[in-house]
DNA sequence: GGTAGTTTTTGAACCGTTTCACGATCAGGG
DNA sequence: CCCTGATCGTGAAACGGTTCAAAAACTACC
């Protein structure tokens, strides 16, 4: 700490490149001799002031960063000196310009604050981590323009690939990226064209698993709050639930009663179940279906309060098997994806050879059964 | 989506001399026998390029790109389309190069999959955006070289700031980047030193609302489910919880039972109740406070199981107030963090001008009373 | 038509690396 | 003593932008 009692000079004064900034480039090149030394250049040191201070070549230094064996180990150990000395950090754009190769990959995903991404997330730099690759990461919030904007930005930077969840249907812009040459990879979401690669999890499997196991408990009327159609992945576990519907002689149209819900949260869920319960007695379900865990923690809350038994009066079902799924007052049943391998998967698929074939991994969810969904 | 079928062949056509233009490129760059691919080898168009077909010079293809005012309309529309028929996309490592200005920030956290830090990260994002600038994040997993390594990397690409939340006491490392010009501010940690701003939460004072709450309840003999020491967040709320007995006239040695839980998990949670529950009657605890909602969570489902009435026989407390905190069986008593503020902060700090000292912030948590926590 | 002033455009220099053809140096064999 | 090869080290040429002094093209006005 001591040490770096110094320095602070170096951050007080600023380079001003307004007005004297051509100057000093040109006429006085560095170093107004003053005797203290020490807080001399503030500009970063590069790899030219290192070749000096080593008494070498430029390119020599360079070969000491990069291929340290093709030097002598005396040259070396004097190039390192120096770096050591001037504290001499590489500077990665001009590295990226000239040799082209940069070690970045840009995420952006639908909800930063959404587990099931983050989980992914992690995934993907798990995986990445082995070829010290470093990881971007941005929210779109299903914004379409947020998420063009981090693309270009991610490919201004020069990343070797990237990884999203597609925030519409809408990904001409992931394609033009791609044909420009940067790898993509599409997260949560099944490629709808065959060159661009895709890691998802079959949500219309997954709709589907959850009411088939409503309707093996008994039920045959059953709500599904769900979230807009605007959303792939509603969609798809809405086609699902129809589905196991139609497959066990049920008619959707009247057995399954989709109920928007204004937000995918507890209150989301709460407002979604009161519209269920109002329902008239003969119409009205007897289990619901959630789109994600966090509909149903409201739906459980709702119910709880309204004195409703869970699962004798209603059985409920949730999607994501979140953490505490298996913790609430009744352990909820839910649909779980595989979240980490879902990165994993996507990283690996983002550098696979040039000339193999983009690949669609569609993993399969499975219904973990609880209290929630038990048998009455 | 068919728009891009065209793409390819594009690309092919437009470079210089038609015909053989996909030649002159592979001779150096290899790649023959492409059939149907032809979407290799395409080197992405330079500023050069688009000069070129605008049939101006690049100087002022720069200024259309940043200062469009200065050029006549007729001039930059030409050079307008000649972006768009090329596809031209800047790259940003030349840019950064020559202007020095690049527009990202480095995030290191202690995890990823860690709600607090992902809503803080998505806080700092929040702020960030305005400027349009791009986060890159990345999670140290506790682990000092791992910090160490993503601080390095991200100090090569250059970016103008860093957050981060250290692993460890030691921050030379933070310090010294900050020493050779890149800003850095410190996330959920108090600076040791006045050079460096930072952005906290008291956790003295959280551990002491806490403890002083459940002292409040008639409580005199407390368990605290501790993490490792080596956490300072571990090591601030014990402080806190053990003053709030000293305020109390209570003394800590015999009235604070710290426990350490094996994980930062319901697990760990259930095993930490399940010691406390082991203790001889005479010295039995009425209360427990955990050190996060996650370990708080395996302890309500534990006492649920064993039929201990919460609070009649056991109050509980914990720390962060997660999203499902207030939904739960019993809803749980919980320190509040200002998760998202803390990230907006820290991102704010980032960038204050040069001439002002560094800042220490350090927000107040709130305790969230729930039913947990209730009098007898 | 000439002059001065203003707006546009030009083009070369430069940012900090990597790359690579080319010298230097040296050891050993003929 | 010369030649051959191998090993090290050199230094200038990219990479693709931004900058800025200076040239060019206009404008307005006498």
């Amino acid at each position: 700490m001591k040490r770096f009692k110094n320095y602070p000079i170096q951050g007080g004064g600023r380079r001003d490149s307004s007005h004297n900034g051509g100057m000093a480039n040109s006429t006085k090149a560095s170093k107004p001799a003053d005797g203290a030394g020490a807080r001399t250049a503030r500009r970063r040191a590069s790899i030219t002031d290192v070749a000096r201070a080593a008494g070498v070549a430029v390119g020599t230094v360079s070969n000491v960063l990069n291929k340290p064996d093709r030097v002598l180990p005396a040259t070396r150990e004097r190039v390192e000196a120096a770096i050591a000395e001037l504290n001499f950090v590489r500077n990665g754009s001009a590295r990226q310009l000239r040799a082209g190769t940069l070690t970045s990959v840009g995420v952006v995903v639908l909800d930063l604050s959404n587990p099931f991404f983050t989980d992914a997330a992690r995934g993907i730099q798990d995986r990445l981590e082995r070829d010290s690759f470093t990881l971007m990461v941005a929210g779109s919030d299903e914004d379409l323009d947020r998420e063009r904007r981090y693309l270009r930005l991610y490919e201004e930077h020069g990343v070797q690939g990237v990884i999203v969840s597609p925030a519409t249907d809408d990904i001409d812009h992931v394609l033009a990226l791609r044909e420009r040459g940067t790898a993509a990879v599409l997260l949560d979401r099944p490629s709808p064209v065959p060159e661009l690669a895709s890691v998802a999890v079959d949500d219309v499997a997954g709709g589907r698993l959850a009411v088939a196991h409503l309707i093996a408990q008994g039920h045959e009327r059953i709500a599904f709050l769900n979230g807009s159609h605007s959303i792939r992945q509603c969609r798809d576990r809405r086609e699902g639930a129809a589905a196991a519907m139609t497959d066990a002689g049920l008619d959707p149209e009247t057995a399954l009663v989709e109920i928007t819900v204004p937000s995918l949260t507890p209150q989301g869920g709460e407002a979604g179940i009161r519209e269920a319960l109002a329902l008239p007695a003969a119409s009205r379900p007897s289990a619901v279906f959630c789109v994600n865990d966090l509909v149903a923690l409201g739906v459980l809350r709702t119910l709880r309060r309204e004195g409703i038994a869970v699962p004798e009066e209603m059985a409920v079902v949730g999607y994501d098997d979140v953490t505490f799924a298996a913790e609430l007052a009744t352990p909820l049943s839910s649909v779980r994806q595989p979240t980490l391998e879902l990165g994993t998967r996507a990283a690996d698929l983002l550098f696979r050879p040039e000339d193999s074939a983009p690949e669609q991994v569609v993993f399969e969810p499975e219904l973990v059964t609880r209290e929630s969904s038990a048998a009455r």
